[in-house]
RNA sequence: UGGCGUUA
């Protein structure tokens, strides 16, 4: 079993989806009993609803049905195929739920454009005192920045700099997004001048916000200073 | 050997 873990894991994060959930499919069928480990990856793997829900029924016999991986992989799939009630409920059935499966919900709900839902679940969360992480940052930014929310992007802004989350590029590349979407272009440039390493998000981030503008002289100068800073356009 | 994030 650890044999076969280690590979579908390595085929789902390489993107390899269906090799990862053939390979899966191939233990079952030579009596390898699946672990904790095997089934996030095989979640992942999986390329439509039915397999999911085949995944999930299988849970109750191994007694990882109240699994936070398993389950955070499932939610999380589970919203990816818009299948909201079957995420709410294995949600809402977990006992223990961290952050990463907190996020998993604001993400998924962000992912499929219902940015009120994922503000909602982000305040029930710090309600039930689970400290949000940089990941659950960068997801809520980024749902305020389809809504261009301004007033609650402002209030994130706060959070992140009392948690020093301002420090992680993912996070000021969604902060520079959702300024932008809200038409402040200087606070949003103001961001990115501060990030040390501008990776590929932020330099598109920044070029994208800017040219909405219609300063297309300034896009160049951004897109110039990129080719300069040595990272590769996309 | 395992789950979540930012532009397009």
């Amino acid at each position: 079993v650890y044999a076969y873990n280690a590979i579908i894991s390595g085929f789902v994060a390489n993107n390899l989806y269906n090799e990862g959930f053939k390979l899966y499919l191939h233990m079952r069928c030579h009596g390898v009993p699946p672990d904790k480990f095997t089934f996030p990856c095989a979640i992942k793997g999986c390329s439509d609803v039915l397999e999911v829900k085949k995944i999930n029924g299988l849970l109750f016999k191994f007694g990882l049905e109240l699994d936070l991986f398993v389950g955070s992989a499932l939610v999380n799939c589970y919203l990816k195929f818009g299948c909201v009630d079957d995420a709410y409920q294995l949600f809402d059935e977990l006992p223990v739920r961290d952050v990463v499966l907190w996020n998993a919900m604001i993400n998924g709900y962000m992912h499929i454009g219902e940015f009120g839902m994922a503000l909602e679940v982000f305040k029930r969360m710090s309600d039930c005192m689970v400290v949000p992480n940089n990941f659950t940052t960068t997801g809520v930014l980024s749902a305020l920045a389809m809504s261009a929310d301004l007033d609650n992007g402002h209030a994130i802004h706060g959070f992140v700099i009392k948690r020093g989350y301002d420090s992680v590029v993912a996070v000021s590349n969604a902060l520079i997004d959702m300024y932008g979407n809200c038409k402040c272009i200087d606070e949003a440039v103001r961001i990115f001048e501060l990030i040390t390493e501008k990776d590929i998000f932020s330099w598109n981030t920044v070029i994208g916000v800017n040219e909405q503008t219609g300063d297309h002289q300034g896009t160049i100068e951004f897109f110039r200073r990129m080719l300069d800073s040595g990272v590769r356009p996309d």
